[in-house]
DNA sequence: TAGGGCCTTCGAGTGCGCTCGAAGCAAGGG
DNA sequence: CCCTTGCTTCGAGCGCACTCGAAGGCCCTA
């Protein structure tokens, strides 16, 4: 080992969140993130000494990233392992590293659908103005322009 | 009138499908074809003499062009709402364009909401590569290179 | 001492888009 | 004649991702 750049330090007390203020920056409901932690999709969070929960910066990057996951149309289960993953640590890199990958595979499939789906709308829209503009000439024999 | 291309003459006829025919076809299920129909999604299709349904060629297109709608995510309520102005005839060309601009709207953001992932994705993906090299130098001083 | 915010557990409900099955019947081909 | 394919109507079931509510309890602060 030559450097030493493990524990943070006695500095700063590291800001955080309740879970109402939680819910209000990640518009999940706190119903919604009380379950993401029951199912194992939060690497857990600490408690205040009452026992309220207590988020960290890092959970929220981590409900962010979660976000992005979804948004993908990822399901649940799949997000879970992940998480998984993550909790069982550096020894999992490579299956994680093939779960994004495999992800990101999908996400491009998915980009390239849509865009062939706004070609189709492109068109559609296309031929619609087309469509109006002649009908505005009316029944007859069009005039000049 | 200028022009007369209207109506096709008495020549070819036109090639048809059975409904199992579709459903290999579409991926969609006979009984999925049928709940389309009943809930207003098809614009009529055509019947043999015993009542089966032969689909046509514009049946099939439409078919697709529906499952572009549906990967843009659109609801089916949406999409009834489309079928509904297109039977309703050429009164609806504007209404219709406004409803294609509008999810033409939402795939595009949807696009970017998605490349923004890829990025994410990217990003992590490319950090999981860094990690394993440098794990794999083991735990040691690393030798030269 | 009252109120608010949070905790837990439990279980039911919701909306969407199918998906399936059953019953009973008709047409068409081998 | 039978088998396959399709038809109708009806209504239930499913998987997913939440979503909600209720009950009963703890802590903090105004």
């Amino acid at each position: 080992m030559t450097v030493m750049e493990t524990s943070p330090g006695p500095a700063a007390a590291e800001r955080h969140y309740t879970i109402s203020e939680v819910a209000e920056a990640t518009g999940l409901s706190a119903h919604t993130l009380r379950w993401y932690e029951r199912i194992g999709l939060m690497p857990h969070v600490d408690r205040s000494g009452a026992g309220q929960r207590r988020y960290r910066d890092r959970d929220l990057r981590w409900l962010t990233f979660l976000g992005k996951l979804r948004t993908t149309g990822m399901p649940v289960a799949d997000m879970v392992r992940y998480a998984e993953l993550v909790r069982e640590g550096d020894a999992t890199f490579a299956e994680r590293q093939r779960l994004l990958e495999e992800t990101r595979r999908d996400v491009r499939a998915r980009v390239a659908e849509l865009q062939d789906t706004l070609a189709v709308l492109d068109h559609k829209i296309g031929s619609y103005a087309v469509a109006r503009r002649e009908a505005a000439y009316g029944a007859d024999v069009a005039s000049g322009s």
